[in-house]
DNA sequence: CTAGAAGCTGGAGCCGACTCCAGGTCAAGC
DNA sequence: GCTTGACCTGGAGTCGGCTCCAGCTTCTAG
């Protein structure tokens, strides 16, 4: 399969193709004899596994860490879990303060709907007592 | 208020000041008579704007508008509202997805902890059906 | 055999939000 | 007068994840 091939059955930029290679995503793409790339079969499961991994907001860092057990499953059990409830608890704390941040948002504009001097919005973000840290 | 002053208050670094109003978002900073900023009642009023602003997830682009906006708040209430929706509606938007993703990781995590054969967060990322986009 | 498309490489540029640096200025204390 | 420390400026570097480019080579159709 060529590189437009694989760019037409991925639907990424030969850009990132190379880019993936280059910073060791994916590993030991074959080539033809005039050196261009021949995607196979392997190779492409490893760019459909690259694009759902970044779906479920892992890194390109903790892809190729991924990538890497995938090599040697029985081995690396306990450090894919330990990975995947890192990346679940990180999510889990960003939908948490997200949340916080939409009932805000959705308090403000209460209020603007109900206020007709000033503007609630500006005001809230003039006056809130704490702040939430970064 | 000196610089350093201003950063204990804010709990900014002296750069971070210095950019903010490098790129308009802090305006009219007064200087002493040598050219160091004096920050006053008014710039700290900003600079705290600024970050409640930030915990609310608006970029500093943003921010910059709504500070405009804030000084003329009677002309600019609906681009305020606007702006505020458009956050509040990629905030629901986000939680929305990741709260998604985080069902699928404790879905995988779940067979992890039964199944003694292979990986299944490796298998799921391997087999999933459609993916989820970008 | 040749034109044009497709691919190659190494390296630069982009985004947002800083962060760091060199080299210069200014104010205060000894 | 001199050191020390806070501050100034403009500009470069950082991060992650690409994206774009110039200048080649290789492949394919006519």
């Amino acid at each position: 399969m060529s590189m437009r091939q694989a760019c037409e059955a991925t639907g990424l930029s030969a850009d990132t193709l190379r880019y993936y290679e280059k910073i060791g995503l994916l590993t030991r793409v074959p080539r033809s004899a005039g050196g261009a790339r021949r995607y196979d079969r392997r190779t492409l499961e490893q760019i459909r596994f690259i694009q759902r991994a970044k779906a479920m907001r892992f890194t390109l860092e903790e892809i190729r860490d991924l990538l890497r057990f995938r090599e040697s499953p029985q081995t690396s059990r306990e450090e894919v879990r330990a990975l995947a409830r890192r990346k679940q608890a990180l999510i889990r704390e960003q939908i948490e303060q997200m949340a916080h941040l939409e009932k805000e948002l959705q308090l403000l504009l209460n209020l603007c709907t109900r206020s007709n001097c000033g503007c609630p919005i500006l005001e809230g973000l003039d006056n809130k007592g704490g702040g939430y840290g970064s």
